[in-house]
DNA sequence: GCAAAAGTGTTAACGTTACACCCATGA
DNA sequence: TCATGGGTGTAACGTTAACACTTTTGC
């Protein structure tokens, strides 16, 4: 590939909203500029586009450099920002995606490019630069509608998780009470997750089943035609 | 404005799939290219995006420039298209949306940069250039999950419809047979449209109501929560 | 009066919602 | 033994799905 296909493209920059959820709450991974415009400041990681380089490829690389995520995780689309000044210096249109990460079993690193790196609550971001809040809302628009017809919300839990706590990840996402029979009815009836042996000591209560996601069912139901909604 | 924001952006075209519906059959509004590459070959009525334009401006423009249609019709982003070298001669991503217009209301004319334009059924599309085909493919995709979701149908019908007609009209998005009695008890209960006087002659049939899409009250009762889905 | 499409209600199956008590554990 | 969160079934309700005949028109 020639050196050429390896420019960047100064029009088109990719964001990503990376989401975890820790502590029964909604988190986003944040980075601190170390360049300018905005350096200093929390922003969400992202990057521009190469001219031979497909815009997964490009998440994936920006991903990598900003946080020190490599793996294969859940990514999504979230549409393009086109807002004449968005970005101070020049017109930049970005590509704005959102991923889903479980955040202990990731350790992030300050990539490079970057001072500095943490989760932030949903309910206590600081300040963003540029169009961020806007891209943040329109990435939660999109998860909040996802999450009830797509399984994802396994990507943002532990891979072994109780009931109550998917229950409460639900509650959360979604903004209201779930009735605690119902929801089991539901969610076993779909047979998307199996029982391990294992229990989940939680504090000094009675301990809970710990479950984990089929994803090789789920692609089997899927091929027949499931559809998951909640 | 200076005439530098005039200026096109090489890397970032917009691309258009207009859906008709006519004699109960779904269409697509193709154009046939007056420039190289590909001259004289039919394809989706596109261009470029100027530095000092915003996306939804450049849709406008160049609906109207490519299909002499300036009215305020029914338009929704599709996604981007990224292939590498879907366009021949550099890296073009493409931002494709899709328009709904009810063909008799319009006067479809030939439009600068192109040297004929018609409508063709789903069915009997001619070999498309690039990546147009896959971008229909989309397009079609997206219509047919929102067709479900949202009341868009209309944008389809003429001003004035029969249920017949509504309910062909689903019958061939959905692509299945639906039972008129209960297709009718769903319809009037969302008081979605409202029965003019008139009926519409059928051959030599009994002639069928009339009816319009009453926009008014679905506005309001969109403020209230209300959801359409069919 | 006949052919063809328009129009009209009821019942059964199913899925969703509401609701209250016992269980296992750690302190 | 008590406080706390984990775990379980059933009945009412509303929604969807199945189903057949009468009406209106043009010829």
């Amino acid at each position: 590939m020639s050196h050429i296909l390896k420019e960047i493209i100064r029009y088109i920059s990719i964001d990503c909203v990376i989401f975890g959820y820790e502590r029964n709450v909604l988190e986003i991974l944040l980075i601190k500029r170390a360049r300018y415009p905005e350096k200093g400041r929390w922003a969400l990681p992202g990057g521009f586009i190469k001219k031979g380089e497909l815009i997964k490829d490009a998440v994936q690389r920006i991903l990598s450099a900003t946080t020190g995520i490599s793996d294969d995780i859940y990514l999504e689309e979230v549409g393009i920002f086109d807002d004449i000044d968005r970005f101070p210096l020049w017109r930049v249109f970005t590509m704005a995606h959102f991923a889903l990460i479980s955040p202990e079993n990731y350790h992030i690193t300050t990539g490079i490019d970057t001072m500095d790196i943490r989760w932030f609550e949903l309910s206590k971001l600081p300040h963003l630069p540029f169009d961020h809040k806007k891209i943040i809302g329109a990435a939660l628009d999109k998860l909040r509608t996802r999450v009830r017809h797509r399984p994802i919300g396994f990507e943002l839990l532990p891979k072994k998780f109780t009931l109550p706590q998917l229950q409460s990840f639900y509650e959360e996402i979604i903004g209201k009470k779930i009735d605690k029979r119902n929801f089991r009815k539901k969610i076993s009836g779909m047979n998307l997750i199996k029982a391990t042996n294992e229990t989940k000591k939680n504090n000094k209560r009675r301990p809970a089943q710990l479950y984990r996601f089929d994803k090789a069912n789920y692609d089997k139901l899927k091929k027949k035609g499931f559809n998951f909604e909640l």
